[in-house]
DNA sequence: TTGTACGCGTTATCAA
DNA sequence: TTGATAACGCGTACAA
């Protein structure tokens, strides 16, 4: 099978009769090259089709201009937009972006880890699965200062910058509402507290119903993996319960398994927001779809994942210093739709 | 800043007093290596803590075990499935995605790919934007036999493999079951018709409507990005004709434009499916919460670039010819929900 | 079974 | 402003 020979800068160079160091410069632009010789090697890349060789340049420099990702899942609207907007940054600034998936799994985020490491990307961007119980496989990219930036799901460590949102104070907000709307008995539908972000919603919901007066339950506690099943699943759950035992409203920490939730328990006849009102997380599309539209809060996947890109790449740039700040919070607000508003509309 | 120098081969050469050629070769566990010599590298490796330098390897062996991924969005439910299906692929035969967007413009996703050509992918998956007119930007592919593959959105080409559905026939069915619904009127809101799913949707709604003596007008095609906008857009344009010429139904290229365009219809006042009954396409999860439920196609984003990465690897690793089969057409069965029902349940 | 020696395509250093 | 030359870390004929 014939196999074209790769153009290289040597073939530059004989063309133009010049050396190869200064055809390596001239194609970035370097000053030092005469603005005559900089036009001639730029000429002659273009008629002999050269095209840069990443590898020998990244095996020279030491920098690939890649970052790593690696996400919990790939498929979800909130970690998509994250992507979406790392990407933005990322190609803006002449990065690539090489994407893994650790499907909540700590031994495939292990790997995948490990991968990133070896095809040395210049630093790492992680949202945590949701079993993951330490970073020791991250040891190798802080041993060579390799910076690491955590989004969404992140993890105390002082020499990596995390970026995420207050959910100790939205999940105050959001219970506060509903107990402003008159409910006694709110339940919380939660992720695994291993992560910070459900640790922090389950908080922030407890010192609301304290501040409030009411009582914290077990009963009104369920953990998962907020998927839709586990929303269904947490239907029927309230509706195995005693009509008098059963909450007023459900706090979920997320939109999926509130909307499931909502579906079920609609299915079974009981009305929304009357007679259990709802609010999610996360502003997920579905939220504005379900009917009543659901009551959640605005979480900017594309904010998160163009602020931590940016953030990294302006340190990798040498622009900012990433010990600095070590955590950036975006803003998540309140979202009121109808599945919460159990008084009518006071106006 | 001290920077610890980076273990090679050459350090474990070194430490175990052999050469560098046979630890190169023991670490790949080449069976030429004797058993106890490879047993003796790899424990040194760990404790040097030795991590191979992708770089150096590709550089040599021309190889990247990196897989590109052009796609128009990152963050819509069938891009981000399809998407993780290819990371499942890829994952499990030790390769890694690199991912970039278009937004559906022609001139990123040039850019794009001479990003992953100049980073030397194996391989390119790609799904072309919305107003990409040829595939010149691919040529270098091509020209150096690098294997292409598309998806979704394709484009004829001899010397690529395309993954996708057959979108006429899905079509036609779709519109067909509105008219054996008593739909007479049927509106079609489509895509850009450069793009191949597009035209064939189209044209299978037209073939429908025309064997079944159901004549085609342009006031009832509209094109447009389909979109949460153009949805709405759609609706208006629906409520401002004339109520004797407005469609008994709408068959929308995608779910999120009939969600949208539904949702805009039953704030005006309308009844669905009694005044208007719907059909999409692509089973997004909206169309399971909107209510009524969206009558759909199934595409499984996740088979689709499951399908095409494993199509791609298996050709790299020789083991299929990327040129024997020309275009995979997966499985896209209708899914009949309460939106297109107008006849009550003939049970 | 192992070692020698060279090349992959680029960038960095130093000299001119 | 340019050129010569040596790395970068690894893989592989070829020799031993």
């Amino acid at each position: 099978m014939l196999e074209e020979r790769e153009i290289t800068i040597y073939d530059i160079a004989k063309y133009l009769n010049i050396s190869a160091a200064t055809v390596s410069r001239g194609l970035k632009n370097n000053p030092m090259i005469s603005k005559a010789t900089r036009k001639k090697i730029m000429d002659a890349a273009q008629v002999l089709g050269y095209q840069s060789n990443a590898f020998a340049s990244n095996l020279r420099s030491r920098q690939t201009h890649t970052l790593g990702v690696i996400v919990p899942r790939l498929n979800s609207y909130f970690m998509s937009s994250a992507l979406a907007g790392m990407e933005n940054a990322a190609n803006r600034y002449g990065y690539n972006l090489i994407i893994a998936q650790s499907l909540e799994d700590a031994e495939k985020e292990k790997r995948n880890a490990a991968t990133m490491f070896n095809k040395r990307v210049d630093g790492l961007l992680i949202s945590l699965s949701s079993n993951t119980q330490n970073i020791n496989h991250l040891e190798p990219f802080f041993k060579r200062k390799i910076p690491v930036i955590f989004f969404d799901r992140v993890y105390p460590h002082n020499e990596s910058t995390s970026v995420g949102i207050n959910n100790f104070e939205a999940a105050y907000q959001v219970t506060k509402h509903l107990i402003d709307q008159g409910c006694k008995r709110i339940l919380h539908l939660g992720g695994n507290v291993l992560r910070n972000v459900y640790q922090e919603r389950l908080n922030g919901y407890r010192k609301a119903l304290q501040d409030h007066h009411l009582s914290f339950s077990d009963k009104l506690h369920l953990t998962g993996p907020l998927s839709e099943q586990a929303g269904t699943d947490a239907a029927r759950h309230i509706l195995e319960l005693a009509p008098n035992k059963r909450p007023d409203a459900v706090f979920s920490a997320n939109d999926t398994a509130a909307v499931y939730c909502m579906l079920a328990l609609q299915a079974a006849g009981l009305r929304i927001p009357e007679d259990i009102a709802f609010a999610g997380f996360n502003n997920d599309p579905i939220s504005k779809v379900i009917a009543p539209n659901l009551t959640t809060v605005e979480y900017h996947g594309d904010s998160i994942g163009h602020t931590a890109a940016t953030y990294l790449i302006n340190h990798l740039k040498g622009i900012s210093d990433l010990y600095a700040t070590n955590a950036i919070t975006l803003r998540a607000d309140l979202v009121i739709r109808a599945s919460s508003l159990k008084n009518k509309n006071p106006e």
